[in-house]
DNA sequence: GGGATGCTTCGGCGCAGACCGAAGGATCAC
DNA sequence: GTGATCCTTCGGTCTGCGCCGAAGCATCCC
């Protein structure tokens, strides 16, 4: 085998509740510093810089120093996959732990996940797409269609085109809270960056969470004909995923 | 947060040298014994017993009794999936830790990947029938054309409609051999299945590799336009995937 | 029935590694 | 320069857990 340690090794890095405490703090794909990371998991700056060393150094973290600050992020798309895949693994398997607080509810309503958009919020308006044939999903992949990309142009999103690059350019992303999918790739993290830029959503200071304002939820509501609002329903409860 | 501790507690199960092995050995889709399990991993069948038991507990495996033997696979594609993302990064990362040997060299030629086709062999049919328009590819996501249909057809694979299951119905996997991608979901299921079925390729006892019969390099060259010997060519050296 | 095989549970050993306190750069503000 | 932050390295403690030997069930064969 190429290497059993390898792989290994890498688990068993992200396998660390305080390391697996930094990765998910890093999963809205901001920058932190490594202060911030020991306070997120915990533990005292001296136990996180160590922590991190070793994460830098297996490439699933980038460091970059500023000043005295010293500021880690993920490494690659990839490595939130990787992230977002044992999320949806661990939330298949395991019994809910512990009851949800209000803060859980929030972020199940609308939240980043790396550099797209996850929750109620993105299931639903990726679900009225699929119905909409702006969207078309298989399991893993999708497309965006010719009316799909002219919807988001009409809002003023402008999708760059498909190519053959290696980045990922339109797929479903399983949503832990909902366990169904919303939209990943470079077409879900243009809409990010759209719905940001037309203040029709705000991010939340130290949260992953994500507001739908007033014109948001208007604005939504028009382009996708789905109300926001309406995704404070009863749980969904789809138990056996992909 | 959901819950880092199970999302923890996932990683760190995958993260043992032990369990690793284990889950590695099941990823060609086989269900295989404890005691070969044990035998695999090279620790004692009580060892592996803790093992199995922790894996079975969280999900990661399921059992079945069969008289006195019990087998175990891989509970879903989402955990081969987990799998072949923690490949990918594990390689992604490492520096090469150790010189392949001949029996690697077998494996990056042609190998089962739970349950699709994936080294040399798999990367060069996909990408033979990506540029003559059988199949389109984006990173993450993929479709077969009707043209695509049609070829399978020709040579006897008949490929299920896509639907709207939650099985992934078409779907790039990047090859932790060849850093470029092969066809995975359920076309590259049935794209193993058929090409066994028809004799192209079998099956070697003990290991992931797989043979292509000389009826197969023929049919293969002959349907694909891709001589399966071909591939026996220079290592491929993509250093920064997706 | 008796014996072999496959797997599990129990108990104890030993090591990897996660943690913190203390101390040592590095960078910024003044 | 002095002092304050931010981060790191070093040393030492201690828990968690992976491992095996021994023993106990279950199943199959004869």
């Amino acid at each position: 085998m190429a290497s059993t340690a390898a792989f290994a090794a890498t688990a068993a890095l992200a396998g660390d509740p305080t390391r697996a405490a930094m990765l998910l703090a890093l999963m809205d794909g901001r920058a932190l510093t490594a202060g911030e990371l020991a306070s997120v998991a915990g533990v005292t700056p001296q136990t996180a810089s160590g922590h991190l060393a070793r994460l830098v150094e297996a490439g699933l973290l980038v460091v970059e120093a500023q000043g005295r600050h010293r500021y880690h992020r993920l490494a690659s798309p990839l490595v939130a996959r990787m992230v977002e895949t044992l999320i949806s693994i661990a939330g298949e398997t395991q019994a809910p732990p512990v009851r949800v607080g209000p803060r859980d509810a929030a972020l199940r309503h609308a939240r980043t996940c790396y550099d797209h958009l996850a929750g109620r919020v993105a299931v639903g308006i990726t679900e009225r797409m699929v119905a909409t044939g702006a969207l078309v999903l298989g399991d893993d992949g999708g497309e965006l269609t010719g009316s799909g990309q002219q919807l988001l142009l009409r809002i003023g999103i402008d999708v760059p085109a498909p190519g053959r690059g290696r980045r990922a350019f339109c797929r479903p992303c399983l949503d832990w809270s909902e366990r169904r999918f919303h939209l990943a790739g470079v077409v879900g993290s243009a809409l990010l960056d759209g719905l940001l830029a037309l203040g029709w959503l705000r991010r939340t200071a130290g949260s992953r969470a994500v507001t739908v304002t007033p014109a948001g939820e208007q604005g939504v509501r028009g382009a996708f004909g789905f109300d926001p609002r309406a995704s404070a329903g009863p749980e969904t409860s789809l138990r056996r995923g992909a």
